[in-house]
RNA sequence: GUCCACGUAGUUCAGAAGGAUAGAACGCCACCCUCCUAAGGUGGAUGUCGGGGGUUCGACUCCCUCCGUGGACACCA
């Protein structure tokens, strides 16, 4: 990588210069790290180390530094000038090249790394209530997740995704009362859900999407549920049996629905891990054993309460409550436990900043189980706000809503994965939805795939027979499928058929085709960083600039033309830009059309 | 009141690890297809980086404070 080799080369420099005492006072312990970047302006070289921290250690100017240093770097293949305190590294062709020829030999693995070190990571996002569809901010995180989990496998790490399936609790017997309500609908009674909240409308999901899973039950139960009603006939107060068979009916079918949709939205989860099921396994009454045995529960008020105030929460959180049922903590603090018992390092769980007070719940928990707590990473995403037509409009389970569903209908899943991702978690995002579904062809997303369709297009051609338009006669193809095949072949990829690039004197000609390769080359760098600092949204927008720069080159640059040697330099050039849109596009999930 | 995130161009957003004249997209104006995809490209206009202090040779970036926006502060899930 470009930039790991300049920043240690620099390093090397100093060492040697402060070894032979001519940076004055500095003391190499005290160097920090030094990066390289790209340089502002291309004038000053492609790019660049600032060594203006070390100034004040070694008691010496800047630029003088920067000076001393310059001699002291052994890195004859770019040439180093200096500015005040930077150091200016122009690359010369043969850095270039090396910088193509990598993503030839390593074709759809190029970008990746090992920085995870194949550490065992449980991401864990999306984690729906199984009582309503999936909503747009599901989607966000879905997107988010799914392309993070992508990026991490591809950085080294062994990922599992997860999805908490929320379906234990009040809301479940709420999703049952609702079930019936709009069960008894359908069998032709004249029942209203509760309108006021003094009639307790909040306890009820009164959207109608559970009209059609009324029906669904009514196709195969409907002597069952005549029969419930013949001995309720109060829909409002079922029994504890219909409301039983009510909800239990309606949470697979939701949780099914959300499957689906996951799944054609790209994001498959490897394991489903069902909240119910971690009460009937026992593993909630372990977690309360285990930490009353570390002697980190106490009583109060008639309820078991958690001494998280031990570890920095800002206050104790109720484990059993009076009634003795236990609370939503109490299930996450076993399922949290449990993660860890299942062998995991690291945990990563993406969360809506809605729940960023349980944080440092959760944190106390696994501290207290003598646990180190930063194996739990949270992130926490900022919602979304949905416009329609201008105006904000607040998301509500019960209310209308535009689910995902909708979304991904309205703006097709590679426009909704890509908007999603597309911007940092940590801002609200806003989805403009009539932007999104009326000018899709504004759409970020078709800007950069029409960059790979286009590359797809070149080499499409090149391998083609063509018309003389003059003479109208068959002319053969720029190069043969066969010949192609040879040119990029990993195992036998000859680097000085690159230094054909490199023939033509046009300036333009030159400068798209330097830029166009740094930025491939950049892509490894960017897969590191964007990895470490879980941060997908950096690899859509590094797309977008790939896609400017192969834009830029295009028009400036004729890939197939007479002079057959530089055309084939540009072919392979032209195939490394393809291979590295898509291995970017896959890690976002979004498609690579070969044509548009 | 306490905690978290955010506040950068008309709009939506980038500016990890302090550094060279603060960037992109959309929108607006003017150009560019006898030629590999014009869903493209070139050029142009637009900024008190929320305000005020401080640290530093140097602050959009770090610290303090104030203002604004969103969210969270349950024996709900």
């Amino acid at each position: 990588m470009i930039k790991e080799l300049i920043a240690q080369k620099t390093a090397e420099a100093i060492q040697n210069a402060a070894e032979k005492r001519e940076l004055g006072q500095l003391k190499l312990e005290d160097v920090p790290e030094l990066f390289a970047e790209k340089t502002k302006n291309p004038e000053f070289g492609d790019y660049s180390v600032n060594v203006s921290s070390l100034a004040k250690q070694a008691r010496i100017s800047p630029a003088q530094i920067a000076q001393i240093i310059k001699p002291y770097i052994n890195f004859s293949e770019a040439e180093i000038s200096t500015i005040q305190g930077f150091i200016n590294f122009k690359l010369g062709n043969s850095i270039l090249n090396g910088g193509i020829s990598k993503i030839i030999k390593e074709h759809e693995n190029f970008g990746g790394n090992n920085q995870g070190n194949s550490e065992k990571v449980l991401l864990e996002y999306v984690s729906a209530n199984p009582t309503g569809p999936l909503h747009i901010g599901h989607g966000r995180w879905a997107a988010v997740g799914s392309s993070l989990a992508n990026l991490l496998k591809f950085s080294g790490y062994k990922v599992t995704q997860e999805f908490y399936i929320n379906d234990a609790g009040n809301q479940i017997n709420n999703l049952g009362k609702s079930l019936w309500i709009r069960v008894c609908q359908e069998l032709g009674f004249d029942i209203k859900f509760p309108e006021t909240e003094e009639e307790g409308s909040k306890n009820y999901y009164s959207a109608d999407y559970l009209v059609n899973v009324a029906k669904k039950y009514i196709e195969s139960n409907k002597n069952k549920a005549e029969e419930f009603y013949k001995n309720n006939p109060e829909p409002l107060k079922p029994s504890d049996e219909i409301v039983n068979e009510m909800s239990g009916f309606a949470k697979a079918i939701m949780l099914k629905l959300q499957k689906d949709l996951l799944s054609k939205f790209k994001t498959d989860f490897d394991v489903w891990y069902s909240e119910t099921s971690l009460h009937q396994s026992g593993e909630v009454e372990k977690t309360i054993e285990k930490l009353k045995s570390l002697d980190k529960l106490y009583e109060k008020d008639g309820a078991l309460w958690f001494k998280s105030t031990e570890y920095g929460d800002d206050q104790d959180r109720v484990i059993i409550k009076n009634d003795g049922s236990y609370t939503y903590l109490t299930a996450d603090i076993a399922y949290h436990y449990d993660k860890l018992q299942r062998g995991f390092e690291k945990l990563i769980n993406i969360w809506g900043a809605d729940h960023h007070g349980y944080v440092a719940r959760i944190k106390a928990s696994i501290q207290a189980m003598g646990k180190n707590s930063d194996c739990l990473e949270v992130l926490l995403g900022q919602l979304v706000n949905l416009i329609i037509s201008g105006e904000q409009v607040r998301m509500g389970k019960r209310r209308k809503m535009l689910t995902l569903e909708d979304l991904i209908e309205e703006v097709g899943i590679d426009g909704t994965r890509f908007w999603m991702i597309m911007r940092s978690i940590d801002t609200t995002l806003d989805f403009d939805v009539d932007l999104a579904a009326s000018c899709s062809d504004e759409n970020p997303v078709f800007y950069v795939q029409y960059a790979h369709a286009r590359a797809c297009s070149i080499l499409r051609t090149a391998t083609t027979e063509r018309m003389d338009q003059d003479n109208k006669t068959q002319l053969p193809p720029f190069i043969s499928k066969e010949e192609f095949k040879q040119l990029i072949n990993p195992e036998k990829f000859e680097k000085n058929t690159l230094e054909f690039l490199w023939k033509t004197k046009i300036d333009k000609e030159v400068e798209s085709t330097k830029a166009l390769i740094l930025k491939l080359e950049s892509f490894e760098d960017l897969i590191q960083t964007s990895a470490k600092l879980r941060a997908p949204y950096m690899i859509a927008k590094y797309l977008q600039e790939l896609a400017k720069d192969f834009h830029y080159f295009y028009t400036f640059t004729r890939v197939l033309s007479a002079d057959n040697d530089v055309t084939k330099a540009r072919l392979i050039l032209v195939n490394a830009t393809r291979q590295v849109f898509l291995n970017g596009l896959n890690l976002l999930g979004v498609s690579a059309p070969d044509s548009m």
